[in-house]
DNA sequence: CAATTTGTGGCAACCGGTTGACAAGGCGTC
DNA sequence: GACGCCTTGTCAACCGGTTGCCACAAATTG
């Protein structure tokens, strides 16, 4: 403190003049016109954010910081007149808040972490926008993390996020139950597309569309059902081959499993040669991109869709009805999982942390639906 | 002051004892276990963040905070002794930066900003990637955001960034180049899609890859092609039909332009009418979902693809291959794009501002490049 | 061996907003 | 009119990291 203290040092920041910090009493809180004429000097320089501070507002509304921080972050604290009298400041000055300032202390950073395993699978886009589209609704920002189908960078991504986000969204998440858990002992996590006790899921139920597609295809003269698998690990498989398996019992179909050696169109391709030696006449694949690709190679085998063989998706992914025929898929409402999380997200952050402490995490469940298209129909009697 | 003043008073913080900040003049130096034992109690509480901070850093390793902070970022600046020392403390405790702690002294971020018109626009879901592959590897993070196709809403959201990002990435943006300008006066943009004056810009250079498709065209027999726009504000439309127009003046061919609605699958099936009325045999679409529902309706009209009529698409976006016949297109290299905009707006961060104030922004070209599939090809003659 | 340069670490102010403690003022009540 | 309660605003500490300035020590030089 040799006299110059009061100079700027920031590198960032123009080393124009001394702060107009808030120095205790305010001496003429009747007359604020009289400095704010050299006032506007000061904004706008290398990086010209004309961001006001509350300092700036309590300057022109004569009150201290702490008020003008209380009217505007808790409703009811401070007198309607006082309210005013800053908000107008406020809009005046085009103040915004300085979201780091107010994370530092708080640890509230209003941003939501969502990782996915991969931002090019279709699969994954509607979930994003619905995330994204509730978050920003309500003043979240969303970030985003890819994980390329690995457990391991997804938990490294996962752990990268955790600082600096109010709350994670898993889609389709690939670490183990274990690490999901941990997790969310320490900030609210919402997993999507699988269930993980103890942790708030958002899960299609994948029943009512799996039995209408069934009961379609044994509507139609079908006897055998091959379901074409998804990942080992994918627990959406394994909860698809059970629908399945039940809706064929039910409806008294024969179910057979096949094995795919990816979830892809490539993966669709390759499992044509066993659906064929199945005797199936109906096929339902883990997910589209299997289906497209098992119709593509049916059909450049000469097996006419659906007259031949029946193929039913799931999914309903962007492009499922470019397909030639258009293909029948049981859709999954994934804009809705994305802004289900979203908003359970919220509902944690925002509630009571002391209420359902004891209670189970709440587990969101959207319906499924039939979307009947032109790749599944009537059986055509050989030759 | 009363007495009381070293007590924990954030709402959000355990009030379990007095924060363990560094104290000036470090007593005993030489017997950091001596306090190390009764040390883990503090941490873990409601939201258990086990974050060091650089001041336990600074306990542990017996030296300053300020050298700690200046031996994490400022290579070079404390010597190798102390350096280690430091950087093995930080490893043992797990330090992780405070992003927020950071931001507000600083200014800086790490993190970018991404707006897209559309999330669900398959158009935008490589640039997505691509930007967030480059960013995560330089360790920024990307937050994104969607204008819904709206100008407004799109300025409003890269106001919204601008205060909490470091640069800003725009693709294929709605506003109109003066507020682009007014953003990067701010703030390092970068625009994607579209060529700004004075901005730096990543656009895909039309010229090759339409000149393929043309030449095509014309070696198969084709003599009058037809151009389906896009939007009227669309940048990349106008560049798209000026490079039909002259590679068909070169190629000899007859060029004619049609308009659509919009820029959908439903757009290409309402301009099919045109397309047929127009006498031309190939067409080129302003994108691929234009190129996709003209098939689709001039197939269910009975018109085969491509004996009768050729159709070529832009940017190859996903599912262009899934139709019947598949799609023929320009590719773009979205992915590259992504990457490409995130890689300039490093370069513009990291660069001395000073040089290079004067010369224009750097614009990076990416070149396209034909997808031959199966939508084009030899025109049969008629009957 | 003294004088100067260079290197290294410490001090303290500061980013901007939040909040517990407290005090001053307004009000109703007995 | 005195008392206590409630409302409203002020004070100051604090989040965690950054950096200009300075001091002290080591290294270099004359």
């Amino acid at each position: 403190m040799k006299g110059a203290e009061c100079e700027r040092w920031f590198g960032n920041r123009p080393a124009v003049c001394c702060r107009a910090h808030y120095d205790g009493a305010v001496t003429e809180p009747k007359t604020p016109d009289a400095d704010a004429t050299k006032a506007p000097a000061k904004k706008h320089a290398r990086d010209g954010r004309p961001n006001a501070t509350i300092y700036d507002i309590a300057k022109v509304a004569g009150v201290n910081p702490s008020t003008v921080s209380r009217a505007l972050s808790k409703p009811g604290r401070v007198s309607a007149k006082t309210q005013k009298l800053i908000e107008d400041a406020a809009a005046e000055l085009n103040y915004q808040v300085n979201p780091f300032a107010r994370a530092l202390p708080t640890g509230r950073t209003s941003t939501f972490g969502l990782i996915v395993a991969d931002i090019t699978n279709p699969t994954f886009f509607d979930i994003i926008r619905g995330a994204e589209t509730t978050a920003t609704a309500r003043d979240y920002t969303l970030v985003l993390a890819e994980s390329a189908e690995s457990a391991a960078t997804e938990l490294t991504a996962a752990r990268r996020m955790m600082a600096t986000v109010d709350g994670l969204i898993l889609a389709s998440p690939r670490m183990d139950d274990d690490n999901i858990r941990a997790l969310a002992r320490d900030k609210p996590v919402v997993v999507i597309n699988r269930e993980v006790d103890g942790v708030p899921c958002v899960v299609p139920d994948v029943n009512k569309g799996i039995s209408e597609a069934v009961r379609s295809l044994a509507a139609n003269g079908h006897h055998k059902v091959a379901f074409v698998a998804g990942p080992p690990q994918s627990w959406m498989s394994a909860r698809r081959w059970e629908g399945v398996q039940a809706a064929c019992e039910w409806s008294r179909l024969d179910a057979v499993r096949l094995e795919s050696s990816k979830p892809t169109v490539d993966g669709g391709r390759q499992v044509a040669r066993d659906v064929r030696a199945s005797g199936a006449t109906a096929v339902l694949t883990y997910n589209d991109l299997l289906a497209i690709g098992l119709m593509q190679e049916l059909q450049a085998a000469g097996v006419v869709v659906p007259d031949q063989i029946s193929i039913v998706g799931f999914d309903d992914i962007f492009g499922a009805d470019f397909t030639t025929p258009p293909l029948t898929t049981v859709r999954s409402p994934l804009g809705e999982c994305g802004s289900g999380a979203a908003a359970l997200l919220l509902d944690l952050l925002h509630s009571d942390p002391q209420r359902g402490a004891g209670e189970p995490p709440a587990t969101l469940r959207v319906e499924t639906e039939l979307v009947l298209r032109g790749s599944s129909g009537r059986l055509l009697p050989p030759g």
